[in-house]
DNA sequence: GGATGCAGGTGACCGCAGTCACCACCCCGA
DNA sequence: TCGGGGTGGTGACTGCGGTCACCTGCATCC
């Protein structure tokens, strides 16, 4: 991970866009480093750029009183809609961006995205795309939540994170995968036993495998 | 409701647009009429047409395993983010939209809408309003799925259909509601004595009336 | 008339999961 | 070396709400 904002990187990471639009992009956006645990965005705050992720991954929540729940993550090529809401409604945020894994972020300046939507079919169609992503998978999210039971959705968000980062031993705590899925540590703890014991998950010293 | 597509009408019911696209769209647009209770989408169905409601109201459910969730209504100058994502992507559509206030509605044929998308600035607008305030409803859905008891949801699922109807006096069975709430009829009975006895709803012959 | 169907109403039961209290363990720093 | 912080683990309790069974009342239709 280089520090400069080389153009040449950022060619690289942006070949999935147009080539003007690119250029456009490059001259106008922000070039920035986050380490893991920063806090991109908080509940309230406006929002004064659009964080397109080139490396990484971000982690958005929604936080209502004090409890968490997972709504998405966002990878490199992709972006937050609800920042991009938030901008064009111009409303603050109602949810907190986290950094999961060191990123590099791409932040266009809010003001001109309206102008760039316009000239631009393909940034239209990739927030679009951002959009009904998110919001099918919010909502299997609520389906998981109204019509299943927490094993199932345990297991769901197991997969889910072996699918994302690509390993098959997990290494989390109990407590971050309670506050996920919004639930209570010693309830996850109970679960995973459970699982364990019919056999779906293995829970070893080196992490959780998905069986 | 006249039955014939009007042109004047159209133009009537289309002013919140910009001229040209009013001009596009009534050209190539098909108007239908739908009684309430009629279902426009099933799921797994493939969108052929992405639906403009002009008048009336209509329902839109997530469906699983035979239950159903209240996803979000559609109202005059609204269109259905589920019918146009499922273009996007050329696939089935996983919601269910039925009309709940007899409905007239200007057909949009899909193979056109990347056209306009492109040429329309406000098109795109107007999906991406749409999909910024269908997101937001879900998101407060599922706060409120998880995070507060059945009492509050119910209050406020009554505060919204109140503000919606316009009318005091909700005209609605147990069974409707518990199905919107994915809950069960016994359940709503129960709660709704509960928030009688709190004082927070009436319950009368003539419906509902909430405090 | 009886049959059927739908509306609301109610008591009993019970399972899931959230909460509390309290373990033991391990690592690290003072 | 002793504490303090973080882990995972467990038993007991509890309440919400889903389910079942069964009731009444009312409208409709043979």
């Amino acid at each position: 991970m280089k520090k400069k904002p080389d153009k040449d990187y950022l060619l690289r990471k942006l070949r999935f866009l147009p080539l003007p639009l690119q250029e456009v992009l490059i001259h106008n956006g922000h070039l920035e480093q986050f380490p893991a645990g920063a806090t991109l965005l908080r509940e309230g705050q406006y929002v004064s750029a659009i964080p397109l992720v080139l490396e990484g991954r971000l982690k958005v929540y929604a936080e209502v009183e004090a409890k968490r729940l997972l709504l998405y993550y966002i990878r490199p090529e992709e972006s937050c809609v609800m920042s991009f809401s938030a901008v064009l409604e111009d409303r603050p945020s109602s949810i907190v961006a986290e950094v999961e894994e060191d990123a590099v972020v791409l932040l266009l300046p809010s003001g001109q995205i309206h102008e760039w939507l316009r000239h631009y079919p393909m940034l239209n169609q990739l927030f679009f795309r951002q959009y009904q992503r998110r919001y099918t998978e919010l909502l299997q999210n609520i389906e998981q939540v109204l019509f299943h039971r927490l094993p199932d959705r345990l297991l769901a968000y197991l997969n889910d994170r072996k699918r994302l980062t690509g390993q098959p031993k997990l290494n989390l705590t109990h407590r971050q995968i309670a506050e996920d899925l919004g639930s209570a540590r010693e309830v996850i703890t109970r679960t995973l036993k459970k699982l364990e014991a019919e056999g779906s998950v293995r829970l070893l010293e080196e992490g959780i495998e998905v069986v």
